[in-house]
DNA sequence: TTCTTGGCTTGATAAAAGTCAATCTGTCTG
DNA sequence: CAGACAGATTGACTTTTATCAAGCCAAGAA
């Protein structure tokens, strides 16, 4: 890793609170690499190797069974995945792939055991940082179960637009096949989801989407803080 | 809490690797108590006062919005729930009550927290059990993306059967409308999945179920340790 | 016993979501 | 520039799931 990045690496909430020495120890183990898009990064039944933080880019975390695949999550920076697989020392469940050219921090799972026995500290963000993804994923099955495809759409378009400034332009980071995996729908029942949004003020525009009426879309979707709300 | 019964709570995972000391600490501060059926534990949104641990009995978890209810999980012995709230001091995301009448240990939150920075042995069993519900959503959210009703319901029956034994009978501790909630459906499909696995060597009786062709129903259901085995 | 009750089941129907095939559209490439 | 291509959209249709209403049945109360 060139030293030079260190600095930000060490500004994040999972590292910036231990200390020094262990940091040190962390980061000479880990490896701060460049992927192109498209590359599969891990693979679900795998051993956990390596703990993962996305520094630049976006990577994709999916499932298959039964010959059908979904995506689960989206990971932004900067943000890890596969926390939980590596503490357990257990297999992933999930497989992760860039979805573009990405700058990934890889920390090998014995170095974060290590470091989390050695370091009161650490470990307390550990659990703060574990602790968030498992109420991101409960949060998910919420949505999943207690909306239909065209509410969850709708209520993710207002979280994004929360998110990116409330505007009045959502920007999707990422295609549209891909939102509908995240929504859990088909990419045609997606634009579907999307016509049906059209009177209450969703205009869209390739990866681009106008909320002309926030206040009808919200009184269709409900948003509901202990499923939408991130920091909650 | 009588003293009689420290020695049980004191075996469990959670408990069994923290010093002496702490773990009297943390049972000093607690309760042990008993509960009637359809007792409301806690509600979502309120801030997390308690870690629980079920002792005996059963409790349900739920969630609900904009005038619809799910199950999220049902929690047996011995295991905690809403561990992620109390770490992170927040609020539920999900409400718990009594299915039957139960009993339940309530660690006040601050002294969970107090015990987690002072003794690494309890903070590693802390994290190892977040790190599990974490892995057990994320199995239940795969589940709900990736199979039908009939089949959730064909890998949940297989799933009891290998716990319970694998002696050709199924017994369910909750009542079928709770199952179907559990399992992302209304009881009236529930109903019908169940008329859908008859060819495959289902049979009900009443809470009691009988599995007469297993290979049959494995080769339906077509069951996956990444999302139905709780040990992986 | 008879009545009531709640949980479960069944049937008819409607709504939601998925599938398949065809078409469109903007981008990239030769 | 034309052609190829991938992603997105649309239409027709099927499957899955939910809804509503009615009936069944076993357990408990009078």
């Amino acid at each position: 890793m060139r030293p030079d990045e260190l600095p930000r690496i060490r500004e994040l909430p999972l590292f910036s609170s231990m200390s020094e020495e262990n940091f040190l120890d962390l980061t000479t183990a880990a490896y701060l690499q460049h992927f192109p898009p498209q590359v599969e990064l891990i693979v679900e039944g795998d051993s956990a190797d390596f703990l993962y933080v996305v520094v630049e880019g976006t990577v994709e975390l999916f499932a298959k069974s039964n010959g059908r695949e979904t995506t689960m999550a989206i990971v932004r920076p900067v943000n890890t995945f596969i926390l939980a697989a590596v503490l357990k020392d257990a297999v992933y469940l999930m497989s992760a792939r860039t979805v573009e050219r990405s700058r990934l921090l890889m920390i090998p799972t014995s170095n974060v055991r290590t470091a989390f026995e050695n370091d009161p500290k650490f470990a307390r963000s550990i659990v703060s940082e574990l602790a968030g993804c498992y109420r991101a994923v409960v949060k998910d099955h919420k949505n999943l179960k207690l909306r239909s495809s065209v509410e969850r759409l709708a209520n993710r378009l207002i979280k994004y637009h929360t998110e990116q400034g409330a505007n009045g332009t959502v920007e999707l980071f990422h295609d549209k096949r891909t939102l509908a995996a995240l929504l859990g729908m088909t990419p045609e029942n997606l634009s579907r989801a999307f016509n049906t949004l059209k009177p209450y003020g969703v205009e869209v525009n390739g990866t681009s989407i106008h909320l002309t009426d926030l206040p009808a879309l919200e009184t269709l979707a409900k948003p509901n803080q202990l499923i939408d709300d991130r920091t909650v």
